[in-house]
DNA sequence: GACCTTGTTGCAACCGATTGCAAAATGGGT
DNA sequence: ACCCATTTTGCAATCGGTTGCAACAAGGTC
């Protein structure tokens, strides 16, 4: 069926070793002889199987990429731009679509079969803990978007999210707004929390406030409306920090039903500033978190555990910033 | 390091082979070592390496996941869909992200070199011969959201593209469109000049109708944002057939810069019925791809070539319809 | 030409599994 | 208790590579 290396030594003439050798680098081979190879090789179209030398060298370059986020539309510019950063370096990704059916200990299992070289766990709502799994089970392991401070055991790429959650609150009070909302994700989601504990610990600074907050069923578009539509048949806040662009933006398509309108009416500031929340219909007032940043450091710590898997983990924080749009008041 | 089958073996007191049978199904081994096998794995946390056991089964579970139409939202809904029914039938997605710099040629030596059982080409952009390429290096493919007509080696999922552009057209003139455009995506892309032609074919059924078209740079929202800021600096149709929601979602943007109002001024009409167009301030009138069931039937497709890889290629396609929204005037 | 150094080569064992085959164990029938 | 048919079991070869080791060749020096 497919060609081999016996199949190439034998048509070169040489051995297996020595055909073996001209596919790895370093390795010693005169100039005769690789060349022998090569042609071989080229005649028979040889390409070595990458699964068969993971055997012996332990190695497959197979990185596990796990996630929950698969509504979000944050995660298609997620997934771009991680699938790139890895078949850059020559790894592969393997994906893991984690949904509420799937056992996560299974995940855990099936990318140990397939002998992962390490796993990204790629999300915001899952606790450290399922990362600290991978670890246990010996494979090194990078949560992006993780928690940091709780699990010193895994690497943790991503933004503070309880500092988001204060930048938020101090945006909305520099604005002028005295009746404050925050709009999260749902409750056991860390990132959630994270960014309401912040958002409380800023607004509890100042006396006479009117704060509120709740959370919604998922990051979603529809949980996000849902939620605002709730808000709404009350009395809602001036301003909300929703914590995520896509809640935000359902929110924002609740305002309109109810017509009113945003920056004017009501306040909205999201957090992530993906592709959508540019465009000129959306205009959102948002936070920007450094996707790209985040990304090519989770992989940089990939490959660097690669080479010394003892690396003792770290985490790696990136700044956010308020990009100003329309969905806030102007400042005084 | 990793427990092996030897360990296993060790401990229970059997041989490897007997390990070995116990965890392939269907093979002949009594309870009582089943057991004691069970015992001895459950103890060291055993499980096969599924890479070393492809070796000599010649399977390795892996499918190649090809695309390169990461910026288009619709592509979360179909790796939400692809990722689940693969992981569903034991199946593991092995991503490929094909950006304007990798060489496809890599891509088929790559997904080779990891012994893919199989290779989903997702994509409505790519040529049929790319797919042709993983047929001809003897890896079983399936072109999802391919052209169906002139490539009758491989196997192809999708739509008639030729149609719907065909019922965009009967929709439009239904409506007492007299002047319609057709808007679509790159003029390299099959899907978009299918869409074309059925599009016009339809439209030169009508003597007196003035009729334009022209060919955004990608399917993407900004692409149509900027065809549509284009045709309006001009004189405008009254109706147009947008090649895909994204680039409808983006000429609705164009349209709101100018004051105009999509149903009213201007009519759109959409291809792939994508989550985001259901939303109440997009409320997009479009034409239903039914990408469950597409996707659903790429991956039994799959699973029928690993059965019986000499299968005779066939191509599933799906009928589509039009979903009436908001962005079309009602009929007379 | 003898000797040493350095660089190439092939042999054979091994990575972690599967599997055909023959030997051994089991169980049923008498 | 014996015989025979049927499972169950282990041996050993194999899948497609890698790699330590020892043998060998080439080239330089005296």
């Amino acid at each position: 069926m497919s060609v081999t290396l016996k199949d190439v030594a034998a048509l070169a003439g040489v051995s297996r070793s020595a055909v073996s050798r001209t596919f790895t680098e370093g390795a010693s081979v005169s100039a005769k002889t690789r060349s022998k190879v090569e042609k071989a090789a080229a005649e028979l179209g040889y390409s070595p199987n990458a699964l068969a030398s993971s055997l012996t060298t332990g190695r497959t370059k197979l990185i596990g990429l796990i996630s929950n986020n698969f509504h979000n539309p944050i995660f298609l510019e997620v997934f771009d731009q991680f699938t790139r950063a890895l078949q850059e370096r020559g790894l592969r990704p393997l994906i893991v679509n984690l949904t509420d059916e799937t056992e996560p200990a299974n995940s855990v299992r099936m990318l140990r079969q397939y002998s992962v070289d390490a796993v990204i766990v790629a999300s915001s709502t899952l606790p450290p803990s399922f990362a600290k799994a991978f670890h246990d089970a010996g494979v090194p392991v990078v949560h992006t978007f993780g928690r940091s401070a709780t699990s010193p055991e895994v690497h943790v790429v991503g933004i503070d999210n309880v500092e988001c959650g204060r930048m938020a609150a101090r945006e909305l009070l520099a604005r002028g707004y005295r009746h404050v909302g925050y709009l999260g994700g749902p409750k056991d989601a860390t990132s959630a929390m994270d960014r309401y504990h912040g958002f409380m610990e800023e607004v509890e600074k100042h006396p006479n406030l009117k704060v509120s907050h709740s959370f919604a069923t998922g990051y979603s578009f529809e949980a996000g409306r849902a939620e605002m539509l709730r808000l709404l048949a009350g009395t809602p806040a001036e301003g909300y920090f929703c914590g995520d662009d896509i809640l935000s933006i359902g929110a924002l398509s609740a305002l309109s039903d109810h017509g009113l309108q945003p920056g004017k009416d009501i306040g909205i500031i999201g957090l992530n500033d993906m592709e959508m929340s540019r465009w000129e219909s959306v205009d959102l007032t948002t936070i920007h978190q450094p996707i790209k940043q985040i990304i090519t450091a989770s992989v940089d710590l990939v490959e660097e555990m690669l080479k010394d898997p003892e690396r003792y983990p770290e985490a790696r924080i990136f700044p956010c910033r308020v990009i100003e749009r329309g969905t806030l008041r102007p400042r005084p």
